[in-house]
DNA sequence: AGCGATTAGAGAGCAGTGCTCTTGACGAAT
DNA sequence: ATTCGTCAAGAGCACTGCTCTCTAATCGCT
């Protein structure tokens, strides 16, 4: 009887990845606003109703993507992490500011799905944002780990953060263990100076301005760097 | 002749108006993707088809309100900085971002469609760009000012600029005069790092961790202030 | 003042969407 | 063998952007 209920499980698993794919490739192609679960279906051969049997509403498919793209960037940066020396920590936020980089690139709409505009009406529910955090946490990581070696030296010109913010920082804590304040302030100002960065590029702000983009994201991640107060 | 024409030119100058204020309406409770042509019309008391003698696409419509909101946000941006003293040059920095974040929590909607993600098949056509340019040109100023005033001394962290990004630099110079280019890149830190900070907050990747937001926002304003040299 | 040209609005209609409900068939457990 | 839950299918609702045709009003000019 297990076995049987598995193996309806599984092709209902089954069914539920290929649903997924599609809906990504649509994704890549229209956009979060051009997918469509009748043209899903209508790819699969099935009937726009049956689809309702594995994602009750559009927007569950979307949290599925959503979820989906998280790890995808998450893994796309923990590899980028992982092929650096453990010492090398400004190599390593540079690694990892880069695959995200390259990933957005590769997956715009995706990027857009995960970091532009919220889908209006739509509220990310929990699951998204355990996932969410992953590739946060690879990035805290560097930092927490370069304090705890001894290698942060951030130059002396931000202001001490307000006292207000302990509270916050104890939430990020978790994510950048053990570290004090103003190094997790800074560490904020760089984590969003990345993604500024990466959605101004993706979002078209340097359209008819900016064309070495390449060039320029590694130089102003390696300023960002450098406010972090990452060695070299 | 003059008149008349000028009479019928000006029914449809305020029929255009009309539409734009409801559509800015619908799109600040609704959201990009719930704005409506035929609920626009519905709410004009016309037919939908009518709408489109005065907008041919939905896209029209966009477009006029993006137009609108980067001379909104502009004018926000500008009003902030010319209440400023004008060798203030951190205080206006810090009072153009206060007035970017102010506006963007007002407008979350229309910031949205200026700096979220594009919505997919929409190319910003060449008129937008005028506009957002708007605001980028005050901010420019302050740095290009506080340059000439000698009062921007930046700190040593950074490393040079490659030279490829001098035609860059090129393209930008018109917004920011008669500065070398290690401060354009400096300043595209901090102008990345300012809509990244309003981005995550205004999209929800602050959401269960970041709570004293204003004051954060002040703090890494101020630490981007730090980065490109400005005083105080 | 009146006539021809231009413009505005109304309505029907097309193709598409998300989503719901009902109907009939199939497979598994009793 | 029969009951029961699951599934695909189809019809249908309310909505969208957009196009067409037709009528009525308005404007410019003689």
């Amino acid at each position: 009887m297990n076995a049987s209920r598995t193996a309806r499980e599984r092709v209902r698993a089954e069914l539920i990845r290929e649903i997924t794919d599609i809906a990504r490739r649509q994704l890549a192609t229209e956009g979060a606003v051009g997918l469509s679960l009748r043209a899903v279906a209508r790819e699969m051969g099935m009937v726009s109703s049956a689809i309702y049997r594995y994602f009750p509403s559009r927007d569950d498919l979307l949290t599925a993507l959503i979820i989906d793209g998280y790890n995808a960037l998450g893994e796309a940066v923990e590899h980028a992490d992982a092929a650096c020396a453990r010492d090398d920590f400004a190599g390593r936020w540079l690694a990892v500011c880069r695959a995200v980089r390259t990933w957005a690139l590769a997956h715009p709409h995706e990027y857009a799905l995960l970091y532009g505009s919220p889908v209006p009406g739509y509220a990310a529910p929990q699951d998204t944002v355990a996932a969410a955090v992953r590739d946060t946490a690879v990035y805290g990581r560097i930092v927490a780990e370069a304090h705890r070696a001894g290698r942060l030296t951030p130059p002396p010109i931000c202001p001490p953060p307000p006292a207000i913010m302990a509270e916050d920082a104890e939430v990020v804590r978790s994510l950048i263990p053990d570290v004090p304040d103003d190094v997790v302030t800074r560490a904020i100002v760089a984590w969003t100076g990345l993604f500024g960065m990466v959605s101004f590029e993706l979002f078209g702000q340097f359209n008819n301005t900016i064309t070495h983009r390449a060039e320029l994201f590694d130089h102003n991640m390696t300023c960002l760097a450098r406010l972090l107060g990452l060695p070299e």
